[in-house]
DNA sequence: CTGCGCTTTGCACACGTGTGCAAATCAAGG
DNA sequence: CCTTGATTTGCACACGTGTGCAAAGCGCAG
């Protein structure tokens, strides 16, 4: 390759146009699908570009088209697990599809995760992905006065011109009390945290009403973070309370929670699980999968939240003012082994 | 706010400047710091910026000064927990000086890890940082030439004009030989993948090495991928094997491959951790705080990772000429109660 | 050869911003 | 009032690209 590459600073077309003997017109051509250019003059440039080490500078392209095809996408909390296979799924299918991905961690942000949309607006995003957490209502309107379309994952915020993807939650918060009752738990306990997200009260309020049509009561615990530690810490009280040390059913509405909880049963209060007490988790992130816990669990549609999300996206980038609609994808039980085989359906008659 | 904000495209600094009245030069110094502007400019302008809802556009900026502020972050494998770590302690941390993050999800890249890298090349960013894999050395030297430097984590490349940040791999291999050896093992396994990736060879060659100074053969498990599956498969074959099953000390060369190892051995081989069998990793993942595993394990100082990169970025922005360098950062040790108490320093005379 | 239609090429403008330079304005001292 | 110096303002250009438009080239039938 050519000495050029060792100049210190980009390539321009003008100059990939002066070494092939053409106009810089023929450059930029060349590297347009569909523009019209000779194959003569187009071998020519791409031989200049590939000396001197070409690249088209996306900066100016998008300044044409006031807009790049760069997506935001905005997160907290992005070492936790089912996030980071959010992140994780989102971005690859981002890039696959020709998008660029600008990361918008809002972790030290707290209330103020306005403030890197804010920024990211500034390099004329063409879309924002709010993967967790609550953006200001000032905020998005700002994003949809400006053109550029929201997509809520699991954050439904109706009446607000977004597009909201979420996971059923309240389907899965029903059917973990299907399940636990099915199980034969009377004495049921919903851990949930201080956080009262649409997500987490969503599953809550299903388990408890179905349990409530069940004629069981449940007892409620909503406290401290979203996290193992919070988990182990309900265990720890609940467990060890001498009125609702009784509970034989436990539904975490996260895995996180979950394992914490589990951990502290049997390690710290000596409970065995699934026979003295079942546990359901909600997400199921790897570690649920972990032989040390096998945790029963719902599994989040992440693959087709995120199909949703790209096709959202790509519908919006050519027809921006089709209607906003909120898509709810289900989750799926998966029947691992902290919850008791019911009699009626495992045991031979 | 004006009802202009919802016209469906971003307002310009020409908008701005007819609205108050001024030169669009006026409203451009505005919005640079330390330009020449009355303060009663100044006022009319922001008060007409606030009424339109004006951002300025970076992708022109940046136009101006070939280069924008945007940081590429490469990676694979990003919702693995050490990695899902870094991208958040990284993006947090451009995300306070600054910068903003492209993110290169490599996942499905394979070998064309280059691939990304030469999409991000065209947004000009100032700085590219790997934090895991290997780019090929032809697309470091393209981004080299065109001026924009490149920091690997966790992956030497000497002599090729890059700056690299590593932890200590080899100290810690040796830390945990010393660990395992004190601890009174001397059948001992290492435990890696069919990955050869430098840091897990520098752990795993410090490790035999300074068993083997020690007088003591060690058993070694080199397959399939890095994680908690391989870690598990690994125990089965090894502790089920009649010739090995007589190891006491394992040395995993990551956190997930000991969480699986731990796994098997306790509930599939029914070994007592640490009675009959230590087991040490590497990173320090959250998961290995956990009460199931409490595993002893060397941290690797993401933290301090971090902020030398960040140091490194912003060195490089302002003096590009400085020579490249390795700087190695220490990782330490963290005790939990998977290694026996060795007699010599726990047990009263 | 001429005329016609199609393809290719180059010119010139637009995109939104920063900034050097000169003009203009302002403050203050004589 | 004038003069001097400092500050502020606007003009005009540059950054690198895409593209409409007209000119030019080419192939082919008449």
């Amino acid at each position: 390759m050519g000495q050029a590459r060792f100049r210190g600073s980009f390539v321009t077309a003008a100059e990939i146009a002066e070494h092939a003997g053409v106009s810089r017109s023929a450059v930029s051509r060349t590297f347009t699908p569909g523009a019209s250019v000779s194959s003569a003059v187009r071998a020519r440039v791409l031989e200049a570009a590939g000396i001197l080490g070409y690249r088209v500078n996306r900066l100016a392209q998008s300044l044409t088209n006031a807009r790049s095809n760069i997506v935001g996408l905005v997160g907290a909390d992005l070492q936790q697990p089912f996030h980071a296979e959010c992140l994780a799924t989102l971005s690859a299918a981002l890039l696959a599809d020709g998008f660029q991905c600008m990361l918008l961690n809002a972790a030290n942000a707290g209330r103020d995760m306005g403030a890197v949309i804010e920024r990211v607006l500034e390099y004329r995003v063409c879309a924002i992905v709010v993967m967790n957490g609550t953006p200001s209502s000032d905020i998005v309107k700002e994003c949809l006065g400006n053109g550029v379309p929201v997509i809520l994952v699991n954050k439904p915020m109706p009446g607000f011109g977004v597009d909201t993807v979420v996971t059923d939650h309240a389907g899965g918060g029903r059917a973990a009390a299907d399940q636990l009752l099915a199980a034969g738990c009377r004495r049921l306990v919903v851990v949930s945290s201080a956080a009262r997200t649409a997500s987490l009260v969503g599953r809550l309020d299903a388990f408890r009403e179905r349990a409530a049509e069940a004629g069981v009561s449940v007892r409620l615990w909503q406290e401290g973070p979203t996290d193992y530690a919070a988990g182990r810490e309900a265990a720890l009280s609940i467990l060890g309370d001498p009125v609702d040390s009784a509970v034989d059913g436990a539904f975490c509405v996260t895995d996180l929670l979950a394992l914490g909880f589990l951990d502290a049963a049997r390690l710290d209060r000596g409970r065995r699980v699934p026979d003295d007490l079942s546990v359901i988790g909600f997400d199921d992130i790897p570690q649920a999968a972990w032989n040390a816990y096998q945790l029963t669990t719902f599994r989040q549609p992440v693959q087709l939240l995120t199909d949703q999300v790209m096709q959202i996206i790509r519908q919006r980038a050519e027809t921006p003012e089709v209607p906003h609609a909120t898509f709810t994808l289900p989750a799926t039980l998966v029947l691992r082994k902290t919850v008791r085989a019911s009699a009626v359906q495992s045991g031979p008659p």
